[in-house]
DNA sequence: CTGTTAGCGCCTTCAG
DNA sequence: CTGAAGGCGCTAACAG
């Protein structure tokens, strides 16, 4: 098949026998303008005859603004952020908005790039989501690009941690960790080991810290060779459970910092030929949907993804308004994955 | 701060006292012509002082070619669908193009119009993830929508069931379920049951259809009391299982046409009290990353999302070549799930 | 190698 | 209420 040059609105026009200005008020109603009622059914046939279809980016030029916003994750395939994702474009699809979609793969400097091209493509408003990674250069650098985009007009809003000046929907990451370990505590568990994360991934950081402080307010300190790094995921958590399994006489339950990492730790677990939790609790934090119904039931911190997905569209959006962020708190979800044995 | 004025090219031009057609090719290199070295300097340097970047619409709009692929999904927080996204959004990220991601929610109307959306953008490929539902309507328009976005130069591909004339990626969604069927067979189970998903629902019909064929061949046809239709999702599978409850001990194993219909099955399993595979095996669909942890392990066909999506995009993009359908065939992974009592 | 000059497709004042 | 004309920011012939 031949590819036919597209028509345009001037065609639609000479087809209809008006002017272009008239096909354009009447295909896409001027806020201002109105067209009679025959002229406009003229033009609507002549555009249904020649199939044509406006074109997006000349309208985005011509009005001088577009109908897309950006998101960056980490990973889409990372429950966390699908479910993120999923909450954003339902938002912008309720104003009528399109998601442009960009994964950084867990490398800071694409996070720069990629706030950059979303600026290039004069996205209304850039969401980023996943936690900043990398050292005070990438924040630096970070912060900047993001300035580049507000300073010209676009809305920008972060989830997870906030920075300086940026609207943001903050997860109390740290607060949500101090309560598990506190509701741990509650029942009964007392000793207590950690698969952190990354040394340098923030939200792994302040998880694992939030846990770890509010066991010291308790009085119940995890020992050092008790706390491993790992890599943030599923494999990740495989290995920290494994570098704890010497350890598993002395600990009740182990807390992985995402519902992933606990997963691959129940693993590990389950691996060497042990029972969670019996031989040793196991609890996560995120509350993924996707795993809710596995066995046994994991102990976590619901995190309502998928609304702070769509709020944080909606900060970004609110152009006029303040930097504003917006702390959601988790809730802790007791499961048999910490049940005494 | 106040929304200064954005930059543009005949800024940097002026501030770097050269043609504005200097300043473009210096900026982003024409095809053909080349900028001397100090030249290409100055202006580099001015679109820095400035902070200009370049509108990536208006360059769309002078080059008569976008840089962004559409991506139609139901649903991106199901796994199966974000596991697809990630792989197309690999792929385009491979040739620097940027993914529009776009949700049906599951509505046939909405995919129609999203083609049309996507086409206005004039991307450059759409991928249609998800099986088609609706009636013969809806493909008719379905195929019109696609028709027009090819004929004006636009890729796209399919991902699941093939539609006349387009490229696909295809699973061989009924060859996957009959080999499940004879694996289980051949593992000993003679008595199955199925939770079918929705009859409208391609995909979901083409898994039990597969299934139930290759069992009567083999001799050992389901029951029509066994069949259950339900809804193509977690819940689903859960009210699918809590209908076969009365019908336990007729049966060695369900097949549930996707893993996360299984996932809901074996919950509802549980929740009566009862236990996967001892009362009663549970296979799926998909092999879901993100569920390959659970116990019992789940018994299922697995199906290279990711590469799917990845070679899905690929084709779209392949705009000279003839329609072209790829098959995809699983590969039946035995778990637990369906170990013999 | 550089500059000038048309458009790309559409919206939007501004006249009529 | 309609039409003509300018411009959005950039690229790509076309001259010089």
């Amino acid at each position: 098949m031949p590819v036919r040059t597209r028509p345009t609105l001037s065609d639609v026009a000479r087809e209809a026998g008006v002017s272009l200005a008239t096909a354009s008020r009447a295909i896409n109603g001027s806020p201002t303008r109105t067209v009679r009622a025959d002229l406009r059914e003229r033009v609507l046939e002549a555009a249904a005859r020649l199939e044509y279809t406006p074109d997006a980016n000349a309208q985005a030029m011509a009005r001088g603004q577009t109908t897309s916003v950006g998101l960056v994750v980490h990973d889409v395939a990372d429950p966390y952020f699908s479910t993120i994702a999923a909450g954003v474009t339902a938002a912008a699809d309720d104003v009528g908005l399109a998601v442009t979609l960009a994964e950084t793969r867990h490398d800071p400097r694409r996070e720069v790039d990629l706030v950059e091209l979303l600026h290039r493509q004069r996205a209304r408003a850039i969401v980023l989501a996943g936690g900043r990674l990398g050292g005070a250069d990438r924040a630096e650098e970070l912060t900047r690009a993001i300035a580049g985009h507000r300073r010209s007009g676009g809305g920008v809003a972060l989830i997870g941690q906030p920075l300086p000046e940026v609207p943001a929907v903050a997860l109390d990451n740290s607060g949500g960790a101090a309560a598990l370990a506190r509701a741990l505590h509650d029942a009964g568990h007392r000793r207590f080991g950690v698969i952190a994360g990354p040394a340098d991934h923030l939200t792994a950081r302040h998880r694992q810290a939030g846990f770890r402080e509010a066991l010291a307010e308790l009085g119940t300190a995890a020992a050092p060779e008790h706390v491993v790094p790992s890599e943030f995921s599923r494999d990740g958590g495989y290995a920290g459970m494994t570098a704890l399994l010497p350890h598993l006489g002395e600990l009740d339950v182990v807390f992985a910092v995402t519902d992933l990492m606990a997963v691959g730790a129940m693993a590990a677990v389950r691996d060497a030929g042990l029972t969670v939790p019996t031989d040793v609790g196991v609890a996560g934090f995120d509350d993924i949907p996707t795993l809710r119904d596995i066995t046994p039931g994991l102990t976590t911190v619901r995190v309502p993804l998928r609304e702070i997905g769509a709020q944080a569209l909606q900060l970004a959006l609110a152009l006029e308004q303040e930097p504003r962020v917006v702390v959601v708190r988790g809730e802790v979800v007791l499961r048999d994955s910490t049940a005494r044995p």
